[in-house]
DNA sequence: GGTTGCTCTATCCAAAAGGATAGACCAATA
DNA sequence: TATTGGTCTATCCTTTTGGATAGAGCAACC
């Protein structure tokens, strides 16, 4: 079993390869800084089965990291690491091809299951992580929809509405149906609750 | 020698645990995952010699989770732990009484010995936090960073006025610094750019 | 037919946010 | 000593946002 562990903090990284040798034996895990570091050591090591991406490091830059290993590796099994996620980056990574997400609230021997599991050729989705729709909680119309997606931008009204070819009344309109539906006081807030509760598309 | 790392994230918390107890035999690592945990270890266990403390974890709010654990426990040896460094919470940490300060940019090894040049009773300055400014990205003042923090709740300036006791017209300051370091056109979009930048914690 | 929900627009108004400029204090530093 | 950076405040001003109220078109449904 060989992993590579791509993580820009040395410690984590360390720590993380230390305790998998430990746990695993016969394991060898690898440390990449950067997703630059982690497609060089993959193509100087081609036994390497398994590549635990961190979700937030240099030349990530969201997820195109993953789709750029995805690319030239695309046999790889690749699984995404983070401390923060939003659902959308976690259904991002899976429709990129990713085998697993890991939150970094998992415990250590978790970890060591969901290598296994993922070496195995299974997807790990661990039980807490959100990767549902809008299917609870608000329900917006079409409009609405639209206009939140500019809304996660930072758009104003006004250039909401001229993306939309609509009145600025009519983008005001709007917002406050986000805003009530989503319980916040203004759009700020709005986009905060969005992105919490995994709206954010 | 009785080590506590208290880190909301389980996954760098056991990691560390086992890499320091393998490294360092006789080693006992206890783990708490906020920092009344923290406190309520502290309170159970009395010959802990050194608390590790992440820097971004719930009750920590900038430094004052520990100004209470250095209150409540005044001999106890605390040090900081931190993936982005920032020379004013490294000084407000030392001020404050820390022994030290981990970037997590450290390899495990080097944090070892720095375990143990602090349990010796020295303090532990790693060599680069000076020069460290502007690594990545925006570097914000304490005051911009407090702002952040309620900006990201949705606050309004005269909310976070009131919260922080100053006038409306400081806040506004503030939010303005904020957006230009983060190249936001608005407190909206200084709040996403924070979420992709994983600067909300 | 009538009702309901989504849509669009309009006209008000008040509050909030954003921007410019300027003065002042203090601590660290060159 | 002079300077710089962070902090706080002030006075202007414009733009944006939020909120209320009202009217109208349209499609789906009972």
């Amino acid at each position: 079993m060989r992993l590579l562990i791509a993580d820009d903090h040395g410690l984590v990284r360390d720590a993380l390869s230390s305790h998998i040798e430990r746990q695993a034996p016969g394991a060898v895990v690898v440390g990449a800084a950067s997703v630059d570091e982690a497609v060089v050591a993959l193509r100087q090591d081609k036994a390497i089965d398994l590549l635990i991406l961190d979700l937030r490091m240099p030349g990530m830059n969201g997820l195109d990291g993953l789709q750029r290993v995805r690319t030239e590796f695309p046999l790889l099994k690749v699984a995404l690491m983070s401390g923060l996620a939003r659902p959308d980056e976690i259904r991002g990574a899976f429709t990129r091809g990713a085998v697993g997400f890991l939150p970094k609230t998992l415990s250590a021997t978790e970890l060591l299951s969901a290598i296994q599991t993922m070496l195995a050729g299974e997807r790990f989705i661990p039980a807490d992580v959100n990767t549902a729709d809008t299917a609870d909680g608000a329900s917006f119309t079409r409009r609405e929809r639209e206009v939140l997606d500019y809304l996660l931008q930072g758009r104003s009204n006004k250039e909401i509405a001229r993306s939309l070819e609509l009145e600025e009344v009519t983008v005001k309109l709007h917002v406050r149906g986000i805003c009530r539906k989503l319980g916040a006081k203004n759009r700020t807030q709005a986009v905060m609750r969005a992105v919490e509760m995994g709206i954010a598309s």
